[in-house]
DNA sequence: GTATATGCAAAGCATTTGCATTAAA
DNA sequence: TTTAATGCAAATGCTTTGCATATAC
């Protein structure tokens, strides 16, 4: 679990502004991978005049600044995880309703890429995606 | 392998036009995943007419009929792949220049997500992102 | 001949950008 | 007071859609 992401744009000595608080609070509790407009729409309930463009703006500098991490592993917009620690994450996803979880899979170690397949590519990373329904959307 | 794309949209009985054949042919070769604008690329390199409209329409019909797959697990457009057999299959990917490979990584089996973690989803299948830098970026 | 595919141009999202205004420090 | 952040509105990139025209069967 990080610190709250407000403590840490503190620390960089950026600007504090209403619009970042609101950004920022946007992303606390459990830490759901939010889309720019889930993180709008949490932003806006407390913050009414918090423009789109900005929250675009804030995230993407967040990212650059390694504060979030952007997932786009999945159909349709990008997401934004505030969980940046230095073990690389992973996610279940229902492709019924979308929903996502952070998920800590077993069984990493192993996982490799035969050197003839490798096509020349250095492999720095790997991204994990268990896709399936969860019980709501299996309920109906 | 898989049997040619064009072959298989005879076989259901679709109609063959210039555009079917163009398109079709534009994942002959080793198949890369493309995005639909490669596809528009390499179709209109044989039939210049063809539209990009036509080129998406078509891309749809065969995911809807299952004779592509769509590949979303990286930023950027959609890519689709011809290669629609029966073992899930995973990617290479470099981040540079954005080349995707197929890949059948070791130690797939070995991979689960702990039942705790499982935030109640039912796991149908699995996804596997390799991250690296291919060998003409690190040269530059 | 008839059903189906095509092309165009317009619309739809997600996202980015330019620039004048506002506000944190 | 200065520098940086904001909001707007317009632009961008990818993808979809409606509808009249063309064409495979």
């Amino acid at each position: 679990m990080e610190r709250p992401l407000l403590e840490r744009i503190r620390e960089r000595g950026w600007r504090v502004t209403p619009q970042r608080r609101a950004i920022a609070g946007a992303f606390d509790g459990d830490h759901v991978d939010l889309t720019a407009l889930d993180v709008h729409r949490r932003a806006a309930a407390v913050l009414p005049e918090v423009s789109l463009a900005t929250v675009y703006n804030t995230l993407n500098e967040l990212v650059q600044a390694g504060e979030l991490r952007e997932v786009d592993v999945l159909p349709g917009p990008c997401r934004y995880d505030p969980n940046v620690g230095p073990e690389p994450h992973h996610h279940v996803w229902c492709t019924t309703c979308g929903s996502l979880f952070d998920v800590r899979p077993t069984g990493l170690a192993g996982l490799a890429v035969p050197a003839a397949q490798r096509h020349g590519v250095e492999v720095a990373d790997v991204q994990v995606l268990f896709r399936g329904t969860c019980r709501d959307c299996t309920l109906h």
